[in-house]
DNA sequence: CGAATTGGATACGACAACGTATCGGATGCA
DNA sequence: TGCATCCGATACGTTGTCGTATCCAATTCG
């Protein structure tokens, strides 16, 4: 076995890929993949392209690990809004997929972000592979949660919680794109509020 | 007022400008808008870019004109499915929705360039405009349909037939999408043929 | 049938984005 | 403090894409 021995990232290379990492995010969710140039992330991250060749080795490198992050980040804040035992049902659920749309920074970044992946891994079957791995585990979170909230109300839901869940994702993204290209049309998660509560069975 | 009087389009301009828009589509919906260049779109129509330039002003331009017709389209084949008066509420909600995700050529396409589009609105003020407006389109088209279907059934719906229509896009596209990440997971229709019906508040 | 017009092909110059090879300042270490 | 290494900046040449200016064939029309 050939354990390639890593070289360790010094301190200041982490903290460049960082900045570098972050800039992409934004450059990216503002231009698309193919409309961010390498140029435009390195002067926003304040770096010049040497510095991003250095660092990776080719745009494709960074949105490997930016889609990594990207999950990451959602499977944990997922994690953290299933922990408030003390809420009820409602509460605790509303939290929970209020974590699907609310990144600390920008809603909208993170919707066009995770719209970008998507697309990218659809054409591309190695991001594919990754992205598909990586949604799952979203999903195993978002169920997991459910069913621990659900069960101590004792309630029982018409539906299998994997399709709650799935159900759940696709009418948290639909109704915050509708609201980006109609934003007057639809009230902040008023979709999911009438939607859902049928879903659980409960009349609320 | 000034008039301008339309140059009439000959026939051999309009067949030509068909078969490139024709060839952005596949284009785009294989490499996206940024990644298509006016050549690969072309290569794929048998012509050359001074063909292009002669017919269309730029690669925006024709996205203008193909989101149009992309919507043009669905609304056809919603209207067409809606018409089918012999049928039961299901099997005319079934053709309906069916519609949303079924063009004759391929589904994927017409998930990919619907996605593409939507992030070109979310990206470009009068692309938005544009597409907020035949998107409200498509959705009031839906909203007539299932109307009149759940009135011929003499049913009542938990909720606005507005917010249903919302929700049925919202599903349906979804659903496509983590069928596209992750094929043999998620059976085709399994998530609307669940959700709809209890929304609906049928028992089915 | 011949002249005028239309419509696409060809050929060109400009430029933007890429990736690399090299340089020089900062940083770590003895 | 002096040396070695690291890492980002600079400065190329290369390529891909653009848009236009011009040419030529096909079609239209008198």
């Amino acid at each position: 076995m050939t354990t390639t021995a890593e070289p360790r990232i010094s301190a200041r290379r982490q903290a460049t890929r960082d900045r570098v990492l972050e800039a992409a995010s934004s450059v990216f969710a503002e231009r698309g993949f193919h409309g961010a140039t390498v140029e435009d992330i390195c002067d926003r991250a304040g770096f010049t392209r040497g510095a991003f060749y250095s660092n990776f080795s080719s745009k494709d490198d960074l949105v490997v690990e930016l889609s990594r992050r990207h999950s990451e980040a959602l499977v944990d804040r997922i994690r953290r809004a299933g922990k408030r035992e003390h809420a009820g049902t409602d509460e605790v659920l509303r939290d929970v997929f209020a974590a699907l749309a609310d990144d600390s920074r920008s809603k909208e970044r993170w919707l066009v972000l995770t719209t970008e992946f998507t697309l990218h891994a659809i054409r591309d079957p190695e991001a594919r592979r990754a992205w598909a791995a990586q949604q799952r585990r979203v999903r195993d979170e978002l169920v997991t949660v459910v069913d621990e909230t659900v069960a101590r109300q004792g309630l029982t839901m018409p539906i299998p919680t994997e399709l709650f869940v799935r159900a759940a994702i696709a009418l948290a993204q639909g109704s915050m794109t509708q609201r980006l290209v109609e934003p007057r049309s639809l009230a902040v998660g008023e979709l999911e509020r009438t939607v859902l509560p049928i879903l659980l069975g409960v009349d609320a």
